[in-house]
DNA sequence: CAGTATCCTATCCGATACTG
DNA sequence: CAGTATCGGATAGGATACTG
């Protein structure tokens, strides 16, 4: 920020110090949820340039919370990880994510709509553990949005791990789901559900994955039931 | 800060849109603390202008977070109170000083002395509880400040309200405490206990006072069990 | 006491291009 | 892929003085 210091002793101002600065939050919530490497990071914070996301990765390990780690084997390639100090940056980060989610007016979030961004985080809470044991493959489609980006491809291979696609990846699609932005994101921040949007969506292709569908894809860690009960 | 909005759904982003700028954390544990009024937030952000707070005072505001309500009785001034939203940001500031008082080394802490932050701190969480019934007075002298700035005196008064003076109210006075500032701050922060750091510190006056001190000087809320085992 | 007004500069950061 | 280099502009915010 502006100038150095607080100049204060204490810890909530030291702490502040290092993590309240634009982007750093946000870039603290990537690496908590696992993300660890630069591009992966990017993609968590699309509108971050590269040059502010590498400077705040060198703050944050100068403040002892990441490590950069070369990859055995990838010469050039590094790793950012969480230290010890990192990881038990984890109740900062979900006490705020409480918060936003209880106070932040819905009606805000729901202005930052993002298709990137929203498939990105579902790729990472999708559980494959309901899913049959092979290669499942779902399209997301958003009509409203430039032909170019409307498209999204999760593939879920059989051994669990998601990849997610903006290019047809060209496998057979299980199921299709064709609905608007905004629907899908309240619906994935626990702000809506399946059922009371069902007349917003459109389902083709497996029947059994469509009705199972509340069960494999995850929600936003911050969908709490909480909300779910008051907009139910 | 620079410019506008992370573009993020998250709730993550969306609070830290609101709460990660430059001092407002800060000004935030002022208000979660209980100071209402504009010149008491300021004692508790000496390094803040006024411009700026008035600025990020407004802007808490607007999210929620405080209203601001006029005196009846004294026209022209206002109190700063905290929202429900508000004083759901009690987790967070406490997430902030765990991790801080955890994480951030404390020779950095204890860097950043400030003998009337510290002073005004104590203040605050001072217990009269195990003080007689009548008004007590404590006088503080750090006498490695100028001469102008040494010296403190807390007032407790009969019924405990607590006020601190940075010039001789006149009072008779209990107990005497001198001492360095980086000492007295180890000790309220919990990195350091009265009786390790016997022979840094000169009582004069009620030895009653001056053995129940650990009794009715709180300890700063991030003060932990935890640390004091560890330097113990 | 409780703020506002003004000024001015450091620096933050966004955009874009580029490299191994 | 994983970043670095460079640039320019906006603005945040520090300092100070001032007012009802």
């Amino acid at each position: 920020m502006t100038q150095g210091s607080y100049y204060q002793f204490c810890p909530v101002a030291m702490a502040s110090e290092v993590l309240c600065k634009r982007w750093t939050m946000v870039l603290v919530r990537e690496l908590v949820s696992g993300s660890t490497r630069f591009n992966d990071l990017k993609r968590g914070v699309p509108r971050m340039s590269p040059t502010l996301l590498s400077q705040r990765l060198k703050e944050l390990e100068a403040a002892g919370v990441v490590v950069r780690l070369p990859v055995p084997g990838e010469p050039g390639i590094s790793e950012y990880h969480l230290t010890p100090a990192g990881e038990d940056l984890l109740p900062v980060v979900k006490a705020l994510g409480v918060w936003g989610q209880r106070w932040v007016e819905s009606n805000l979030s729901l202005r930052n709509l993002d298709a990137s961004l929203l498939m990105w985080d579902m790729r990472r809470n999708l559980d494959p553990t309901p899913l049959p044991k092979r290669r499942v493959v779902v399209k997301f489609c958003y009509p409203e949005l430039p032909s170019t980006r409307r498209n999204f491809w999760l593939v879920v291979e059989s051994e669990g791990h998601v990849d997610l696609c903006a290019t047809d990846p060209g496998f057979d699609i299980d199921l299709y789901v064709t609905t608007d932005l905004r629907t899908m994101t309240a619906i994935w921040m626990g702000l809506d559900t399946i059922e009371q949007a069902r007349d917003r969506i459109a389902f083709d292709g497996s029947r059994q994955l469509a009705k199972s569908m509340r069960q494999w894809l995850g929600l936003s860690p911050f969908a709490s039931e909480e909300n779910l009960a008051a907009h139910a």
